[in-house]
DNA sequence: TTACATACATAGGTAAATTCTATACAGGGG
DNA sequence: CCCCTGTATAGAATTTACCTATGTATGTAA
């Protein structure tokens, strides 16, 4: 059985207090309850604590003295546990954890953490930057709290905030003739090679926007990096489509990539604040929803 | 009200079994009980601590792990002081506190405590030099726990055990002509001036001495330790009368002292193991006790 | 010496907490 | 679609905690 912290706490106050009676007073209960929960702890343990002295109170014995000073550091421990648990929910302080789409991670995320911590310094933003089925994964063990991410491969028990509607467009290496024209046909892309955002949920999406179109597109090359599809493209090795667009035009490889509108109305990604309808939004969280409700439509109007 | 221990067992056996079905078998109750108890931390600190996921049992979110570290932390806290306590009321180490009677302090107390330390090295005796008043009123208190005195002015509550009969001895310079008698009779102290003992309850039983033989003895000094009355009465200041007999005749004044039987027979002094009827007796007590028993009386009939 | 005051212990009854069994509800797998 | 696994709820039984009333011990004042 557990040490009973009710009994050890009516014990040291008598202790403090010389009397059982001054200690039920003090306690605000009755006499008889005290005198019962220090019986209590000297049978258990088998200890005698205190020598009753007829009319005069009690004192403690050699043995009671050490088993006080015990008992004031676990109730000590005790108290220290409940500020901590305190701190742990009710105070905006601590970590949070957020889950963020890779794609969208360097050019989203980034500037919203970034204006978060210079508004709320007391929070700790921790970001995941995972793919997908990471994404929907950890939301639903809890791993991951928030996500900023696509609405693609929604599952019931989650429930999503649309933040920003991104249209797909596509990506061609600047020497490529369909770069001259201000909008592109997706037919145009079939004859071309393909340069496939290849990532979970993702990849499906893309192939979507084709099949919906009646095209079977050719795939040459898979990436599973946003950079790396820019940088092939950039080399001239196929084109692509993306939806989220970095704040400028060059590539790791040194070369320009460039971003053209398709003529076709196609459906577009949209931007989801994702979270688990059976986790309680703390106010640290409730606060970061908040805040990314309220900048990342205008981060995505301005992409700047 | 305090943290319940109880329920955060219960917590840590389900975070770590991950169902709480598990943890109930494991801790050998049932299941709802398990759940009720989490759901009481829940309610009380306002936290949630798992997501449940139906079929497969449950996940522990983020505030959740924290307050499993804190939980654990204070549980392993709880568990150390059910070891102290242990440790207290259950070995035979530790501290235990013994009275001792100012005049048998160096003659019979320290050997006793030696020899005693010899065979129990893992017992530390802490030994209270005091007076018969003190004695007294610590063993009441609780501040000492066992006393080896004299058998003066033993009140109810108290149980004294008798050790060894001490009878009164006269004291003599040894230029007094009575030194060459081999016993003395009290009346020829009357005309001398005489050296009283004088500590509280031990003067009382000095002057009875003369008083039950119709004496009234000329006191003219009175010193607090024995050593003192020693030196005054080798000094030729008077005479007086002890029942510690040291182990040597000389004194601190350098001058010696001569001890003699009383002719008539007088009341003795017992020196006695006194204790508390209220306080328990412990193991590490009752060995001590035990040993002086043994000890005490083989220590005053070779009084070298 | 008696009556009073103080302090702890005990007895008996009530309210609250803990546990149990039985059952409902949710979701995944054959 | 039914069965299996896991959690939540309902209601009853048991244990724990608490209270009031009373008993016991002892020191003190009349």
């Amino acid at each position: 059985m557990d040490v009973n912290l009710r009994a050890l706490r009516y014990f040291v106050m008598s202790a403090e207090a010389g009397t059982i009676s001054e200690a039920a007073r003090r306690l605000n209960i009755s006499q008889p309850s005290v005198s019962a929960a220090i019986q209590q702890l000297e049978d258990l343990y088998q200890v005698q604590l205190f020598i009753r002295v007829p009319t005069k109170g009690i004192e403690l014995t050699t043995e009671g003295l050490g088993f006080l000073e015990r008992a004031r550091l676990l109730l000590s421990q005790s108290d220290q546990f409940r500020h901590d648990v305190d701190v742990i929910s009710h105070t905006l302080g601590g970590e949070i954890t957020v889950g963020s789409f890779l794609n969208i991670t360097p050019t989203i995320t980034a500037e919203l953490v970034g204006a978060f911590q210079k508004n709320h310094p007391n929070i700790q933003v921790n970001i995941l930057d995972l793919d997908q089925h990471d994404i929907l994964s950890g939301l639903t063990t809890g791993k991951v709290e928030l996500a900023v991410t696509f609405n693609l491969a929604l599952q019931s028990g989650l429930s999503a905030s649309t933040l920003a509607t991104l249209p797909p467009h596509v990506l061609l290496p600047p020497e490529d003739p369909l770069s001259d024209e201000p909008s592109v046909s997706i037919h145009d892309l079939a004859t071309r090679p393909f340069v496939l955002m290849d990532l979970p949920h993702t990849r499906d999406y893309f192939h979507s926007l084709f099949l919906e179109q009646r095209i079977v597109p050719r795939i040459d090359f898979k990436c599973h990096s946003l950079e790396a599809v820019r940088s092939f493209v950039a080399s001239g090795l196929g084109v692509s489509i993306l939806n989220t667009r970095p704040a400028f035009e060059d590539t790791y490889s040194g070369h320009p990539v460039v971003m053209r509108p398709i003529r076709e109305n196609l459906r577009p990604l949209q931007v989801v604040l994702l979270r688990n309808n059976r986790l309680r939004m703390r106010p640290a969280l409730s606060l970061f929803a908040d805040f990314a409700s309220r900048m990342i439509p205008a981060l995505v109007k301005t992409p700047r």
